[in-house]
DNA sequence: TGCCGGGTGGCACTCGGTGTCACTAACGTG
DNA sequence: CACGTTAGTGACACCGAGTGCCACCCGGCA
């Protein structure tokens, strides 16, 4: 089935094929009904493939969804390895974020769509973290080697699960407001942090 | 079966001390074999009650470990609801945050055992993601009410999300390092994250 | 005595995920 | 051409987490 043409198309992997194919599927089935509503019969049904093949291609429903993450999270370590020095860290941590997140136009609603489910859906937040995991890895080894602490110490282990949650606040507003691009909630972000939040300290007024 | 005595011992909720003891049983069985490799039926085995029973009392294998921390988070939105106003709101923050997790020595062991738990296992790394999302909502909120932003807005959940991430990684070394006090870890944290990260403008040394 | 309500156990069922085996198509080599 | 190899696949059986349902037991109450 769909076995189109013979010479026509280069077969270079069948299985990134399928993969795109089941995830296309599986992207548009959680976005329409939600993703515990939908089973993994119904996504292999919809992509043309057995049960036993979609979790040949993704371990779990939900890396359905993430798609290619691991993929972001090596180049974000390549970018952060080719950091000059006498860049501030936080400001070093930014800009890596930022570049791995600058999508092409195209690709953004598709994004919103991945990203709406992966903020908004309670299983797929609670996968996130798994997968937020290897982030904070590469960011802590990060600012390890710059201040020469242990990746394990407080502060990069801190600098690392903090700026991620900027990250994440940034991905949330972008999705939840529609007006800012994402590179400016991200540098909103990390500037409140590298300041110690200067917006808190202007209340309304103090008399 | 350990029906004992009858008048003995005052049943005031006989599902509060189910809860009880299954906890205790479910948390050295997952400390021994570890949390995946414990299966529901064997939990209920060892707490001497039905499978079907653990489920009622909770929803999840890992609700189990997790306890009452819905208890907690009441606790939190009650400490930083009392908070005056002339506080940092970090520093509020920060405060409650210490007083929640105020533990007596004699439960250290325990807290230990859950936090272990917790932040080592991914099952319940994963988990974990949804229980936090009440503190930062909780959080969120209180900044809102402090800085008169919405609770949605970007710096009440930057806060809210930072701070938690501070707070969990204080317990992440806390539970690796053993001789600094949880207190003390999250102070540290705090301060760090209050004042911009200024462990990270003092590298080495810079010629 | 009979009724009632909460905690319980047993059972069947759904669904996510895994291990195993057989089949097929593409490929290189004799 | 026949052959073995290999990757991708589908079918099936299986395990374990949850869930819905019903029957049971027991203490309280009219």
């Amino acid at each position: 089935m769909a076995q189109d043409g013979a010479v026509t198309e280069a077969p270079p992997d069948v299985r990134a094929d399928t993969r795109a194919r089941i995830q296309q599927a599986a992207l548009e089935l959680f976005a329409r009904t939600g993703f515990e509503q939908v089973t993994a019969d119904e996504i292999a049904d919809a992509a043309g493939i057995s049960r036993r093949t979609f979790f040949r291609c993704f371990a779990t429903k939900a890396d359905a969804v993430w798609g290619e993450f691991g993929a972001h999270v090596d180049r974000l370590e390549r970018l952060l390895a080719a950091t000059r020095d006498d860049q501030p860290v936080l400001a070093s941590i930014c800009a890596a974020y930022v570049e791995v997140n600058d999508y092409a136009a195209e690709d953004l609603p598709i994004l919103r769509q991945r990203m709406a489910l992966i903020l908004g859906e309670p299983a797929l937040q609670a996968h996130s973290q798994v997968r937020y995991a290897d982030v904070d890895r590469v960011v802590a080894e990060h600012v390890a080697r710059r201040t020469g602490q242990a990746p394990d110490a407080l502060l990069p282990r801190l600098v690392a699960t903090s700026t991620r949650a900027a990250a994440t606040t940034a991905f949330e507003v972008w999705l939840a407001d529609g007006t800012t691009t994402l590179a400016a909630a991200l540098h909103a972000a990390f500037e409140q942090l590298a300041l110690g939040f200067p917006g808190l300290r202007t209340p309304p007024a103090r008399p």
